[in-house]
DNA sequence: CGAACACTTGATAAAAGTCAAACGACGTGG
DNA sequence: CCACGTCGTTTGACTTTTATCAAGTGTTCG
């Protein structure tokens, strides 16, 4: 059987700027290895030795460390098209576990494969340098959300940030989305426990904001929740230009 | 008069990998603009237009982003030999405020500079990726503790971490190091308020896990302070034998 | 059908924030 | 050279926010 090869993570950076054909193949090359991982699988365990770095083709997965004191801390959920575990190219040891949110399907590749890709195609090295900057980025609007809003700030922002990068990739997102975290992981996520979690959304809800059927979220005054939040949506105004010409 | 080039980032580079003479060449290019900013002096507006990323040379740069309500977070405090500003490769407007704690003396180039280098030279791209990664490790341990950690582990955990990184570029510190933070800085780094900051260090100095005189700290018990504040130290056992080799 | 799991709500406790006042160091201008 | 103002630290009293504990309500899935 034919079977035309596709880069879940090429189509995502195509969106960004336009990308060669070699330039195509070669992040092809990166998800030939797709791997199925069932809901609730262990994709990496902190402090495993680790040399793989991961492409999110399907499916969600989230990032988190544990504390001493049992206490989790999500620090990212990752959907489709997502580049996953970039730490094991500094860190032998992960600092980090990765678990499936859902059935996912990921497509694992040595490091040393990145590496021949850094040396072949500068301009894909310069891209991948830039997203991981854009990734810091949003780390540091979690990072002054956990460090300064309230507990309602917080619940806005996410829902808002999960809406805006769920989009991304589905055009047919208009104003809902399936969470697909229970209240206990966003409150990992965000710092809170699930108890809180729970009343800031139940508030939310009765003052109008956001409605829910299912597990579907749907936002219905997105302006205030952006103002509640203090959200600013990082993913439009990314500007590239400057990048190499291929 | 003759003058010897050097480059901060090439010998903190040097330290964790092998760099040939062109790489070191063209990092030093990176630094030949120096340019003086005096202590408070603003180095980035947030949402200003920026095309610069800025090597730091000599003295402290702490990023943050002031919120609607007029609290602060404070987002990274840099030392010498860090890298700065390179939100700016993917944002032509600043997310984040630069602004000088000290007097201090940055060398600003432009993002096509940046350019130039990551096309010249793919080895340099890559550890300049590599690096962004660490930085990310580090984020992440930061939003971990402001997630689900105490005052008083945030605190330690600060505290380490500014003595840990300081040690890198600087041999002769051993176990005391002048914070030139003040405690509302730490605060708007940790989360907090720069009254329970006080509270922590007051208390942390009665345990006679530190001590101080006039603005230096001294650590007199670090291995419970690793343990109070959950703290590891992501800067030793980093691997990258697996780059390039030049 | 029942066990497990997620959600919901109430009562109470703990952690950190706010407000206020006082102290000390430091630098500047009269 | 000293007085004064500014800034950072320290401490106390009180408030707010969020966590904790506990119990009950669906829902789903074997």
């Amino acid at each position: 059987m034919f079977w035309v090869a596709t880069s879940c993570f090429a189509e995502r950076l195509a969106k960004q700027v336009p990308l060669s054909d070699a330039e195509k193949r070669a992040l092809i090359r990166l998800e030939e290895n797709p791997r199925k991982v069932k809901r609730g699988g262990m994709i990496q365990r902190v402090n495993d030795t680790v040399t793989e770095l991961f492409v999110l083709r399907e499916g969600r997965v989230m990032s988190f460390v544990i504390l001493p004191d049992g206490s989790r801390q999500i620090l990212r959920v990752y959907f489709p098209g997502d580049f996953i575990g970039s730490a094991s190219t500094i860190y032998s040891k992960a600092p980090e576990s990765l678990v499936a949110l859902s059935d996912v399907i990921v497509c694992p590749f040595d490091k040393h494969a990145l590496r021949r890709l850094l040396e072949e195609s500068p301009r894909v090295a310069a891209l991948l340098f830039l997203l991981s900057n854009a990734e810091r980025v949003a780390m540091t609007d979690r990072l002054a959300a956990l460090g300064r809003t309230s507990a309602k700030a917080r619940v806005a922002a996410f829902l808002l940030d999960m809406f805006d990068r769920l989009r991304v990739t589905d055009d047919s997102i208009v104003d809902s989305f399936d969470l697909k975290l229970t209240q206990e992981e966003i409150g990992d996520s965000i710092g809170l426990t699930s108890v809180h979690v729970n009343r800031m959304i139940r508030q939310m809800e009765l003052e109008g904001l956001i409605s829910r059927s299912n597990g579907r979220i749907t936002l219905n005054d997105m302006a205030r929740l952006e103002e509640i939040g203090h959200y600013t949506n990082r993913l439009k105004d990314m500007d590239l230009d400057w990048l190499p010409v291929s």
